[in-house]
Formats: C-alpha cells, sequence, structure tokens
DNA sequence: GTCTATAACACGATAGAC
DNA sequence: GTCTATCGTGTTATAGAC
C-alpha cells in the first residue's frame, strides 16, 4: 500500500465525511478540521469542493463500466455473469466503502460530470438488464420481470456499502458468495 | 381524498424536493419558490426547516413500527410474515413515494427526534431478524445468515421509493406479489 | 504548505406593514 | 396569509504574508 499523496487524503477523508451527513452537509471547514488544518490550506491541493466530489464519483463510476464490459464480454454462462456481478461490487465497495455513498446518494451534486455519470450508470443497467434477459431466453433463469430481478440485486448490491464495514469478521470471498447463494437462488431453474 | 391544508401542502413539496436533492441542499427559498410564495411566508405555517424534516420522517416511521407490530403478533407462519412485511413496505412506499426518500437518505439530519428514530428503527429490524430466525429454526426457511437475509430483502424494500414512480402502469398488489416471489424463492425450503 | 484576513454571497429566521 | 426589508451567521473561495 503507497503512501497517501496529501490530495488523495483530502479526498478519502472527504468521502468518509460525504458518507456521514452528505455532500452538501459538509462544510470546507469541517474537512480542513478533521485533517487539522484551516479550509484556506486545502486550495492548495484541490481546485473546489465540486472537484473533489467528481473525483470520488467518477473514479468508481469507472471502475464499475470496466468490470462490466469484462463480465459481459466473458464467455460463461449468464449465471455465472450474475455471480460475477455480485463479486464485482463486493470487491469495490470493500475497497472504497465512503466512496460508494457519494456514488448512490451525491451523483446528483455533480455539475459539469452529471450528464456522463447517468450515461455510465445507464449503460452499465442496460448491460445488466441484457444478461438477466439472455439468462431468460436460455432458460438458465426463472421466467419473470428482468426489471423487477435487475431492480432486486441491483438495491441490495448498492447498499453493501453500509453492511461492509460493520463486518469487517466477515470474509470479502464468503459475503460474496453468500450474497450471491441469497440472491440468485430464487431465480436459478 | 381531503383536501391539503397550506401546511399538508407545504410538507408534501419539501419532501418532493428533499427527494431530489436532498435535506440539506433544499433552502426555504426553493422551497417557498415552489409553492409560488416568498421564503417568509412559509413561517406562518411551519416553524423551522427542521420541523418539516420531522413531520415527514417521523409519521412514516411510526407507521413502519405499527405495521411491524400487527405482523409480529398475528399467527401465521413466518414465510407469510415475510411476505406481509413486503406489502407493507409496497404499501406504505406507494402512499408516501417522496417521504421515503427523507427517511432514507436524511434521517441524520434530525436533531431532536435522532434518537427517537434510531429506536424505532432498531426495533424494527430486531423484529425482523426475529420472524427470520424462527422461519428458519422451524424449517420454513433455508439454513443461512439471518442478517443477509434481512439485510437483503430490507435493502430492496428499502429502495422501493426509486422504483414505484417510474412503474406507475405495474399495479401495486401485483408488484408486491412479484416481489414478495423473487425475494423469498430463494429463501424457502 | 499553512496561516490570517476578507471578499462576495447564501442561509434560516424574524419584524412589521398591508 | 403574503409581502418587503433585514439581522446575524455560515458558505466557498481568493489574496498575500510567512
Amino acid at each position: 500500500m503507497r503512501q497517501e499523496t496529501r490530495k488523495e487524503e483530502i479526498i478519502s477523508t472527504a468521502a468518509k465525511l460525504f458518507k456521514e451527513k452528505g455532500y452538501s452537509a459538509v462544510t470546507m471547514r469541517d474537512l480542513a478540521s478533521a485533517l487539522g488544518i484551516k479550509a484556506a490550506s486545502l486550495y492548495n491541493h484541490i481546485n473546489s469542493k465540486q472537484d473533489i466530489l467528481k473525483s470520488i464519483i467518477i473514479a468508481i463510476a469507472e471502475k464499475f463500466t470496466e468490470g462490466m464490459q469484462s463480465i459481459s464480454d466473458s464467455d460463461i454462462s449468464n449465471i455465472s455473469k450474475l455471480e460475477s456481478i455480485v463479486a464485482l461490487h463486493v470487491q469495490i465497495t470493500a475497497n472504497n466503502t465512503n466512496g460508494m455513498a457519494s456514488l448512490n446518494n451525491d451523483w446528483m451534486h455533480l455539475e459539469d460530470q452529471l450528464e456522463y455519470y447517468l450515461k455510465l450508470r445507464n449503460d452499465y443497467e442496460n448491460k445488466f438488464l441484457d444478461i438477466i434477459r439472455e439468462g431468460i431466453s436460455k432458460s438458465e433463469i426463472r421466467q419473470s420481470n428482468p426489471e423487477v430481478i435487475m431492480f432486486s440485486m441491483l438495491s441490495t448490491l448498492r447498499s453493501l456499502y453500509l453492511w461492509i464495514p460493520k463486518k469487517e469478521d466477515l470474509n470479502i470471498n464468503e459475503l460474496a458468495l453468500s450474497l450471491s447463494d441469497t440472491l440468485i437462488n430464487g431465480i436459478n431453474t
């Protein structure tokens, strides 16, 4: 694990505060105080509060895009693809629990990058739906509403950031398996 | 459907704005403007911004408490209790989609009522867990981690507010059944 | 790289006229 | 019941000393 630069330290501290109170309720004074400096000093490392939010959200959103592309392209069953999606969420969330809170709850406060974020999210959900639809048409997945299935899975996966920190004892891989089991057995034929 | 008083109109408009941007990012001027009046005029009907948030959240939290009590006391199987919980969430969410956003995302901005809210939520989750545990011990529910099951179900149910408005065509009862099916078949023996 | 001081503006809320 | 005017404070961000 490489040493964090001051800028990275600011961003990861911001993510932690954003998780607790939301982007809008966290002030630059709050953030500076958490780092033991004055608010004005932050601006030697970052351009604006908005820039911090952008860094947090876009970095994660692009990881999901990459991961989904790789899963979508892979030559495995659609059920296996769903299991890979669960593992992708568990892995990304475990590596950036605080950032996931911003991605889920503060994306609407993005300014310049809002459209870009929405495009990434939309593409992600469409690929997710395609996998479910193909799974149903190949009888790997039980005949039912694909959107209800995605909604149910994605709701659980998006809430992982609230749950993973409480379960540091539980192994990450075990969690992914246990979740896959709960989510998929009920879809499976 | 009775006519809304001015106060109720303010609260329901606030809930709509809180859903879009979160409590902290909505100003009293935003709220007044959405109602076609000036910010100062709001204070003839409500005491403070905080009071609006309290009204929105506590009213819904108490409905959940009531509903869970009734389900918990009823003399039905534990699987039926879980189905009733799904129906409870679908019904409350359908009746107050905007308020559910505040309950989920802005509860930490409660001031005087924060402890009370947390107690209600904690009691709710404990009753939920008890039902799952009893279901497992009576072999109605598949042997697995009760917290993973509750987490998965509750994540989906808490996200309903994002999804119900998009699906006005879909009948509410059908949705409850379809969700129950997706969530429970995979838990069932 | 951090500080003090401050600009420029937005915030919740109140007073008092109509 | 809504308005205009305003108070007191908090907000992001910049300028310039050290």
